[in-house]
DNA sequence: AAGGCAAAGTTCACAGTGTCAACATTGGGT
DNA sequence: ACCCAATGTTGACACTGTGAACTTTGCCTT
């Protein structure tokens, strides 16, 4: 939280991805302007460009950062449930993490970033995806390179997926209950019966 | 097609829409100008906005025209298969629907749009959801009104729509086989069994 | 301690965007 | 034949992302 001199900001790149953060939290529908984040630090649209190559690499910073927080969001509720619900817990807590953080979750996936090359952000992402991996080979009991772990994950993670972008784009708005709790019904049902 | 004077164009709201879902496919990260597009068709941006009150209100008109091409696929597909297999055929067309027509796609689901208002999109939306229910209905031998359908019919949905996004944000192309072939995998393995 | 250099911010500039207000050109109905 | 409403155009404004040139400052070397 230092704050250098008054010219010197001391640590903006810190700066500028917690408040991107913040700004993205506030604008529902999620695009942030460069300039506007500047301004919210106090700082010229310029001077991003010495800690990120363009608006791109800033929102790839960003949408690291997310995945980094969801990553420690599902750990938490692994670690906190008796075994055998570790999976159930952990597609509850992506379901919440892109209700609480709507912009930030679309960020992560989505066009708006183009994710070539940035190399930070396929580590991430693909560290999150063998973390869901061998959740889905405890709950089944097998080990985590048997046959058919891999197919039942990705049918897992695109039921998860799928809940979490139709719930933030109204699809489940009509209803009666909340978006979140018709998402999390759907998901629960689909975990106790045999996906 | 017809054309008129040099001055008014003729049918200017039509073709808007048909070469504004060109203009999509053509710029893969989905997001077009207003401007851009009034060149393409020859018109001043500012001529658009006699047949759209802005440029929300144009997106909107081509997701609404994605929407009926959309169920027109999946009615096509149902049609072509035989009894029993519907539900798994719709799905298909729901996954290569998305895979050929990745930035209509995103722009029919996603933020982009502001789709609070729009009395058609939400219409042609609704009607989305409800062939799907009789497809799931139809597939497991039930009535439409019966328990239990209208959840399994969220699941399908969920399964069938983060199919599609994981597969086009790239989240299968790490993976041998085209991105496409992963999910229709993924989704034939999940209606085979039970879902 | 003095000096200088590279890191980190600033200002200026430019092309492109969505949209508003005012004006111009038409074709169709009386 | 006329006029008016529908349909386009021009000009302008605020805002955006980004490049180039300039300024300030903290740290490292002597």
């Amino acid at each position: 939280m230092e704050r250098g001199s008054a010219y010197h900001h001391g640590n903006l790149r810190e700066t500028l991805i917690e408040e991107g953060i913040a700004l993205l939290a506030e604008r529902a529908d999620g695009d942030i302007s460069l300039r506007q984040l500047a301004r919210r630090v106090g700082v010229t649209a310029n001077a991003t460009y010495r800690h990120f190559a363009n608006k791109n690499a800033l929102l790839a910073a960003l949408a690291a950062e997310g995945f980094r927080r969801l990553q420690e969001g599902q750990g938490e509720a692994v670690r906190g449930a008796d075994p055998g619900q570790g999976l159930r817990e952990a597609g509850l807590a992506y379901l919440r993490f892109a209700w609480r953080h709507p912009a930030l979750f679309r960020l992560m996936f989505g066009p708006t970033l183009n994710r070539q090359g940035d190399e930070e952000l396929t580590r991430v992402a693909a560290a999150s995806f063998r973390a869901l991996r061998s959740a889905v080979a405890a709950a089944h009991g097998l080990d985590e390179e048997a046959a058919g772990v891999e197919g039942a994950t990705l049918r897992t993670w695109g039921l998860v997926h799928g809940l979490s972008h139709l719930m933030l784009d109204g699809q489940f708005g009509w209803r009666a209950e909340s978006p979140l709790a018709v998402a999390e019904q759907a998901l629960t049902d689909a975990v106790d019966g045999p996906l």
